[in-house]
DNA sequence: GTAGGATCTCTTGTATACAAAAGATTTGAG
DNA sequence: CTCAAATCTTTTGTATACAAGAGATCCTAC
Protein backbone atom coordinates (compact mmCIF):
# COMPACT_ATOMS: atom_id res chain seq x y z
CA UNK A 1 0.00 0.00 0.00
CA UNK A 2 1.69 3.23 -0.85
CA UNK A 3 1.12 6.18 1.66
CA UNK A 4 4.13 8.06 1.07
CA UNK A 5 1.50 10.99 0.47
CA UNK A 6 -1.22 11.07 2.33
CA UNK A 7 -0.51 11.28 5.93
CA UNK A 8 -4.00 10.05 7.02
CA UNK A 9 -3.66 6.68 4.93
CA UNK A 10 -0.03 6.60 6.58
CA UNK A 11 -1.51 6.05 10.08
CA UNK A 12 -3.74 3.53 8.85
CA UNK A 13 -1.24 1.74 7.22
CA UNK A 14 0.62 1.48 10.36
CA UNK A 15 -1.77 0.58 12.68
CA UNK A 16 -2.73 -1.92 10.33
CA UNK A 17 0.80 -3.45 10.79
CA UNK A 18 0.22 -3.19 14.64
CA UNK A 19 -2.81 -4.65 14.94
CA UNK A 20 -0.81 -7.76 12.38
CA UNK A 21 1.75 -7.84 14.72
CA UNK A 22 -0.53 -8.48 18.04
CA UNK A 23 -2.07 -11.26 16.17
CA UNK A 24 1.09 -12.83 15.48
CA UNK A 25 2.23 -12.41 18.81
CA UNK A 26 -0.72 -13.89 20.19
CA UNK A 27 0.22 -17.15 17.54
CA UNK A 28 3.81 -17.16 19.29
CA UNK A 29 2.14 -16.93 23.15
CA UNK A 30 -0.23 -20.20 22.08
CA UNK A 31 2.65 -21.75 21.05
CA UNK A 32 5.04 -21.55 24.05
CA UNK A 33 2.57 -21.63 26.53
CA UNK A 34 -0.65 -23.38 25.19
CA UNK A 35 -2.77 -20.08 25.86
CA UNK A 36 -3.67 -17.58 23.45
CA UNK A 37 -3.32 -13.25 24.37
CA UNK A 38 -7.44 -13.36 24.85
CA UNK A 39 -7.23 -16.30 27.28
CA UNK A 40 -4.35 -14.76 28.76
CA UNK A 41 -5.72 -11.61 28.90
CA UNK A 42 -8.54 -12.89 30.84
CA UNK A 43 -6.28 -14.72 33.47
CA UNK A 44 -4.76 -11.22 34.09
CA UNK A 45 -7.68 -9.41 35.05
CA UNK A 46 -8.35 -12.32 37.17
CA UNK A 47 -5.21 -12.09 38.74
CA UNK A 48 -5.33 -8.71 39.35
CA UNK A 49 -8.96 -8.51 40.67
CA UNK A 50 -9.99 -11.61 41.96
CA UNK A 51 -13.04 -13.80 41.04
CA UNK A 52 -15.53 -11.91 38.74
CA UNK A 53 -18.78 -11.85 36.72
CA UNK A 54 -17.79 -13.10 33.12
CA UNK A 55 -19.40 -9.54 31.90
CA UNK A 56 -16.68 -7.46 34.18
CA UNK A 57 -13.74 -9.66 32.29
CA UNK A 58 -15.42 -9.03 29.07
CA UNK A 59 -15.55 -5.47 29.72
CA UNK A 60 -12.10 -4.80 31.05
CA UNK A 61 -10.42 -6.40 27.94
CA UNK A 62 -13.20 -5.01 25.77
CA UNK A 63 -14.53 -7.87 23.80
CA UNK A 64 -17.95 -9.09 24.19
CA UNK A 65 -19.52 -11.29 26.26
CA UNK A 66 -20.84 -13.48 23.39
CA UNK A 67 -16.45 -14.04 22.33
CA UNK A 68 -15.56 -14.22 25.53
CA UNK A 69 -17.86 -16.76 26.37
CA UNK A 70 -15.79 -19.22 24.12
CA UNK A 71 -12.30 -17.67 25.77
CA UNK A 72 -13.43 -18.84 28.70
CA UNK A 73 -14.50 -22.63 27.59
CA UNK A 74 -11.05 -22.94 26.47
CA UNK A 75 -9.24 -21.81 29.91
CA UNK A 76 -11.53 -24.17 31.80
CA UNK A 77 -10.97 -27.17 29.79
CA UNK A 78 -7.44 -26.61 29.67
CA UNK A 79 -8.08 -26.02 33.85
CA UNK A 80 -6.82 -22.99 34.05
CA UNK A 81 -10.27 -21.43 35.32
CA UNK A 82 -13.91 -22.95 36.79
CA UNK A 83 -17.65 -21.18 36.50
CA UNK A 84 -19.14 -21.01 39.99
CA UNK A 85 -22.50 -20.31 39.97
CA UNK A 86 -23.55 -17.20 41.87
CA UNK A 87 -25.82 -17.89 44.46
CA UNK A 88 -27.68 -14.49 45.35
CA UNK A 89 -28.12 -13.98 41.52
CA UNK A 90 -28.35 -17.02 39.91
CA UNK A 91 -27.73 -15.32 36.45
CA UNK A 92 -24.23 -15.00 37.19
CA UNK A 93 -21.31 -16.93 36.90
CA UNK A 94 -17.99 -15.95 39.03
CA UNK A 95 -15.10 -17.17 36.92
CA UNK A 96 -12.21 -18.06 39.58
CA UNK A 97 -9.11 -19.01 38.97
CA UNK A 98 -7.68 -22.28 39.67
CA UNK A 99 -4.10 -22.84 41.43
CA UNK A 100 -2.87 -23.55 37.69
CA UNK A 101 -4.63 -20.69 36.05
CA UNK A 102 -2.79 -18.09 39.05
CA UNK A 103 0.16 -20.07 38.17
CA UNK A 104 0.47 -19.57 34.67
CA UNK A 105 -0.90 -16.00 35.56
CA UNK A 106 2.18 -15.50 37.29
CA UNK A 107 4.63 -16.71 35.79
CA UNK A 108 3.99 -15.73 31.57
CA UNK A 109 4.29 -12.38 30.03
CA UNK A 110 1.51 -9.97 29.87
CA UNK A 111 -1.22 -10.55 27.71
CA UNK A 112 -0.05 -7.63 25.10
CA UNK A 113 1.60 -6.94 21.76
CA UNK A 114 5.30 -7.95 23.31
CA UNK A 115 6.83 -6.97 20.17
CA UNK A 116 5.47 -3.36 20.31
CA UNK A 117 6.71 -3.53 24.35
CA UNK A 118 9.93 -4.53 22.99
CA UNK A 119 9.94 -1.32 20.42
CA UNK A 120 8.96 1.17 22.79
CA UNK A 121 11.59 -0.12 25.29
CA UNK A 122 14.54 0.87 23.34
CA UNK A 123 12.93 4.47 22.53
CA UNK A 124 13.86 7.74 24.44
CA UNK A 125 11.80 8.75 27.37
CA UNK A 126 10.90 11.60 25.34
CA UNK A 127 9.97 9.70 22.32
CA UNK A 128 7.98 7.40 24.18
CA UNK A 129 5.76 10.56 25.75
CA UNK A 130 4.78 11.67 22.25
CA UNK A 131 3.56 8.71 21.23
CA UNK A 132 1.94 8.15 24.38
CA UNK A 133 0.15 11.53 24.26
CA UNK A 134 -0.63 11.08 20.39
CA UNK A 135 -2.31 7.66 21.26
CA UNK A 136 -4.01 8.86 24.18
CA UNK A 137 -5.25 11.91 21.46
CA UNK A 138 -6.61 9.13 19.15
CA UNK A 139 -8.62 7.02 21.65
CA UNK A 140 -10.34 10.21 23.22
CA UNK A 141 -11.57 10.86 19.81
CA UNK A 142 -12.47 7.68 18.96
CA UNK A 143 -13.61 7.84 22.41
CA UNK A 144 -16.22 10.69 21.87
CA UNK A 145 -17.70 10.31 18.41
CA UNK A 146 -19.99 7.26 17.44
CA UNK A 147 -19.26 5.43 14.23
CA UNK A 148 -20.76 6.84 11.55
CA UNK A 149 -19.89 5.67 7.78
CA UNK A 150 -22.68 7.22 5.87
CA UNK A 151 -21.82 10.87 5.90
CA UNK A 152 -17.88 10.19 5.19
CA UNK A 153 -17.86 9.34 1.73
CA UNK A 154 -16.39 12.59 0.57
CA UNK A 155 -13.55 12.21 2.91
CA UNK A 156 -11.24 10.80 0.59
CA UNK B 1 -7.31 -2.10 32.80
CA UNK B 2 -5.39 -0.07 34.85
CA UNK B 3 -3.08 1.91 33.03
CA UNK B 4 -2.34 4.81 35.15
CA UNK B 5 0.75 4.18 36.31
CA UNK B 6 2.83 2.50 33.79
CA UNK B 7 3.75 4.11 30.38
CA UNK B 8 3.95 0.77 28.48
CA UNK B 9 0.89 -0.87 29.71
CA UNK B 10 -0.98 1.87 28.02
CA UNK B 11 0.30 2.11 25.20
CA UNK B 12 -0.80 -1.35 24.58
CA UNK B 13 -4.28 -0.81 26.13
CA UNK B 14 -4.44 2.39 23.97
CA UNK B 15 -3.03 -0.02 20.76
CA UNK B 16 -5.93 -2.38 21.80
CA UNK B 17 -8.79 0.21 21.87
CA UNK B 18 -7.69 1.76 18.47
CA UNK B 19 -7.27 -2.73 17.03
CA UNK B 20 -11.18 -2.49 17.95
CA UNK B 21 -12.47 0.36 16.68
CA UNK B 22 -10.79 -0.73 13.53
CA UNK B 23 -13.15 -4.14 13.58
CA UNK B 24 -16.22 -2.33 14.58
CA UNK B 25 -15.76 0.15 11.61
CA UNK B 26 -15.38 -2.87 9.49
CA UNK B 27 -18.86 -4.24 10.70
CA UNK B 28 -20.48 -0.95 10.48
CA UNK B 29 -19.05 -0.87 6.87
CA UNK B 30 -20.58 -4.39 6.13
CA UNK B 31 -23.91 -2.97 7.15
CA UNK B 32 -23.90 0.07 4.82
CA UNK B 33 -22.20 -1.45 1.75
CA UNK B 34 -22.40 -5.15 2.15
CA UNK B 35 -18.64 -5.53 2.20
CA UNK B 36 -16.11 -5.69 5.01
CA UNK B 37 -13.36 -3.77 5.60
CA UNK B 38 -10.84 -6.61 3.58
CA UNK B 39 -13.22 -7.10 1.31
CA UNK B 40 -12.77 -3.79 0.80
CA UNK B 41 -9.04 -3.12 1.36
CA UNK B 42 -8.88 -5.75 -1.99
CA UNK B 43 -10.95 -4.07 -4.27
CA UNK B 44 -9.13 -0.92 -3.49
CA UNK B 45 -5.86 -2.51 -4.13
CA UNK B 46 -7.72 -3.88 -7.32
CA UNK B 47 -8.97 -0.13 -8.33
CA UNK B 48 -5.28 1.50 -7.75
CA UNK B 49 -3.54 -1.54 -9.43
CA UNK B 50 -5.25 -3.26 -12.11
CA UNK B 51 -5.70 -6.91 -11.92
CA UNK B 52 -3.10 -9.11 -10.33
CA UNK B 53 -3.25 -12.74 -8.95
CA UNK B 54 -4.34 -12.89 -5.41
CA UNK B 55 -1.21 -13.61 -3.49
CA UNK B 56 0.00 -9.75 -4.66
CA UNK B 57 -3.01 -8.59 -3.63
CA UNK B 58 -2.53 -10.74 -0.30
CA UNK B 59 0.82 -9.03 0.14
CA UNK B 60 -0.23 -5.64 -0.32
CA UNK B 61 -2.84 -6.09 2.25
CA UNK B 62 -0.63 -7.95 4.85
CA UNK B 63 -2.78 -11.08 5.33
CA UNK B 64 -2.14 -14.22 4.30
CA UNK B 65 -2.80 -16.04 0.85
CA UNK B 66 -4.67 -18.61 3.21
CA UNK B 67 -7.24 -15.67 4.92
CA UNK B 68 -7.73 -13.92 1.37
CA UNK B 69 -9.15 -17.13 -0.20
CA UNK B 70 -12.01 -16.59 1.39
CA UNK B 71 -12.61 -12.96 1.01
CA UNK B 72 -12.27 -13.30 -2.61
CA UNK B 73 -15.14 -16.03 -2.45
CA UNK B 74 -17.61 -13.77 -0.77
CA UNK B 75 -16.36 -10.74 -3.26
CA UNK B 76 -16.71 -13.18 -6.30
CA UNK B 77 -20.65 -14.65 -4.88
CA UNK B 78 -21.57 -10.28 -5.08
CA UNK B 79 -20.26 -10.16 -8.48
CA UNK B 80 -17.81 -7.31 -7.61
CA UNK B 81 -14.51 -9.64 -9.15
CA UNK B 82 -13.54 -12.40 -10.90
CA UNK B 83 -11.03 -14.84 -11.37
CA UNK B 84 -8.94 -15.40 -14.64
CA UNK B 85 -6.60 -18.72 -14.79
CA UNK B 86 -3.77 -17.24 -16.18
CA UNK B 87 -2.76 -18.74 -19.66
CA UNK B 88 0.82 -18.20 -19.49
CA UNK B 89 1.59 -19.90 -15.81
CA UNK B 90 -1.69 -22.02 -15.19
CA UNK B 91 -0.76 -21.81 -11.01
CA UNK B 92 -1.95 -18.23 -10.90
CA UNK B 93 -5.38 -16.56 -10.92
CA UNK B 94 -5.57 -13.13 -11.59
CA UNK B 95 -8.77 -11.55 -9.71
CA UNK B 96 -10.22 -8.38 -11.34
CA UNK B 97 -12.77 -5.88 -10.64
CA UNK B 98 -16.20 -6.85 -12.63
CA UNK B 99 -18.06 -3.40 -13.21
CA UNK B 100 -19.95 -3.12 -10.27
CA UNK B 101 -16.83 -4.05 -8.39
CA UNK B 102 -14.92 -1.17 -10.31
CA UNK B 103 -18.20 1.23 -9.13
CA UNK B 104 -18.73 0.38 -5.66
CA UNK B 105 -14.75 0.50 -5.02
CA UNK B 106 -14.68 3.78 -6.57
CA UNK B 107 -17.83 5.14 -4.40
CA UNK B 108 -17.21 3.63 -0.92
CA UNK B 109 -15.15 4.99 1.75
CA UNK B 110 -11.61 3.54 1.76
CA UNK B 111 -10.78 0.74 3.20
CA UNK B 112 -9.66 2.09 6.92
CA UNK B 113 -10.83 2.60 10.51
CA UNK B 114 -12.40 5.87 9.57
CA UNK B 115 -12.82 6.21 13.35
CA UNK B 116 -9.81 6.87 13.48
CA UNK B 117 -9.06 9.05 10.37
CA UNK B 118 -12.03 11.49 11.80
CA UNK B 119 -10.17 11.89 14.80
CA UNK B 120 -6.90 12.88 13.12
CA UNK B 121 -8.93 14.80 11.16
CA UNK B 122 -9.23 17.22 14.05
CA UNK B 123 -5.71 17.47 15.44
CA UNK B 124 -3.57 20.30 14.50
CA UNK B 125 -1.28 19.71 11.65
CA UNK B 126 2.02 19.82 14.62
CA UNK B 127 -0.19 16.61 16.38
CA UNK B 128 -0.72 14.84 13.61
CA UNK B 129 3.07 14.64 13.06
CA UNK B 130 3.98 13.59 16.33
CA UNK B 131 1.94 10.97 16.17
CA UNK B 132 2.84 9.57 12.47
CA UNK B 133 6.40 9.38 13.72
CA UNK B 134 5.78 7.83 16.84
CA UNK B 135 4.25 5.09 15.19
CA UNK B 136 6.66 5.13 12.44
CA UNK B 137 8.97 4.80 15.09
CA UNK B 138 7.36 1.89 16.25
CA UNK B 139 6.76 -0.25 13.10
CA UNK B 140 10.47 -0.06 12.16
CA UNK B 141 11.03 -1.46 15.79
CA UNK B 142 8.59 -4.15 15.00
CA UNK B 143 10.68 -4.92 11.70
CA UNK B 144 13.37 -4.91 12.66
CA UNK B 145 13.15 -7.58 15.26
CA UNK B 146 12.10 -11.12 15.29
CA UNK B 147 8.73 -12.46 17.39
CA UNK B 148 10.74 -13.83 20.74
CA UNK B 149 8.53 -14.54 23.27
CA UNK B 150 10.84 -16.92 25.71
CA UNK B 151 12.97 -14.20 26.32
CA UNK B 152 10.63 -11.54 27.84
CA UNK B 153 9.43 -13.76 30.61
CA UNK B 154 10.67 -10.69 32.80
CA UNK B 155 10.08 -7.57 31.04
CA UNK B 156 7.50 -6.46 33.44
C1' DG C 1 13.02 -35.89 -20.52
C1' DT C 2 12.48 -36.34 -15.95
C1' DA C 3 12.97 -35.92 -11.05
C1' DG C 4 13.08 -32.59 -7.28
C1' DG C 5 12.24 -28.27 -5.61
C1' DA C 6 9.70 -23.94 -5.78
C1' DT C 7 5.45 -21.39 -6.34
C1' DC C 8 0.51 -20.41 -6.27
C1' DT C 9 -4.04 -21.39 -4.67
C1' DC C 10 -7.10 -23.87 -1.85
C1' DT C 11 -8.55 -26.93 2.15
C1' DT C 12 -8.74 -28.11 6.93
C1' DG C 13 -8.43 -27.07 11.69
C1' DT C 14 -8.49 -23.82 15.49
C1' DA C 15 -9.38 -19.33 17.67
C1' DT C 16 -11.04 -14.81 17.75
C1' DA C 17 -14.82 -11.39 17.04
C1' DC C 18 -19.59 -9.33 16.82
C1' DA C 19 -24.74 -9.31 16.07
C1' DA C 20 -28.97 -11.20 17.02
C1' DA C 21 -31.66 -13.91 19.51
C1' DA C 22 -32.75 -17.47 23.06
C1' DG C 23 -32.98 -19.03 27.91
C1' DA C 24 -32.81 -18.24 32.78
C1' DT C 25 -33.40 -15.12 36.37
C1' DT C 26 -34.11 -10.81 38.68
C1' DT C 27 -36.24 -6.34 39.14
C1' DG C 28 -39.69 -2.89 38.78
C1' DA C 29 -44.27 -0.92 37.66
C1' DG C 30 -48.81 -1.01 38.65
C1' DC D 1 -48.70 -10.22 43.17
C1' DT D 2 -47.95 -10.46 38.51
C1' DC D 3 -46.38 -9.47 34.12
C1' DA D 4 -43.20 -6.85 31.41
C1' DA D 5 -38.61 -5.02 31.09
C1' DA D 6 -33.88 -5.53 32.15
C1' DT D 7 -29.70 -8.34 32.94
C1' DC D 8 -26.42 -12.16 32.34
C1' DT D 9 -24.71 -16.03 29.80
C1' DT D 10 -24.94 -18.95 25.91
C1' DT D 11 -26.09 -20.28 21.07
C1' DT D 12 -26.09 -19.59 16.19
C1' DG D 13 -24.45 -17.50 12.10
C1' DT D 14 -20.95 -15.10 9.51
C1' DA D 15 -16.30 -13.30 8.66
C1' DT D 16 -11.59 -12.79 9.64
C1' DA D 17 -6.95 -14.78 10.58
C1' DC D 18 -2.94 -18.07 10.50
C1' DA D 19 -0.56 -22.66 10.20
C1' DA D 20 0.07 -26.77 7.95
C1' DG D 21 -0.42 -29.34 4.28
C1' DA D 22 -2.51 -30.87 -0.28
C1' DG D 23 -2.82 -30.32 -5.29
C1' DA D 24 -1.56 -28.35 -9.53
C1' DT D 25 1.87 -26.36 -12.18
C1' DC D 26 6.28 -24.51 -13.41
C1' DC D 27 11.37 -24.46 -13.47
C1' DT D 28 16.02 -26.18 -13.03
C1' DA D 29 19.59 -29.65 -13.00
C1' DC D 30 21.19 -33.28 -14.83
Amino acid sequence: MDTSHDPMREIVYLIRKLMRAGELYSKELDKKYKVSAPQLAALNVLLQGGAMPLSQIARQIMVDSSTLTGVIDRLEQKGLVSRLRNDADRRIIRIELTPAGQTLAEKAPPPVQMKIVKGIRKLEEAERWKIIEGLRKLAEMIDAQDLDVETELEVF
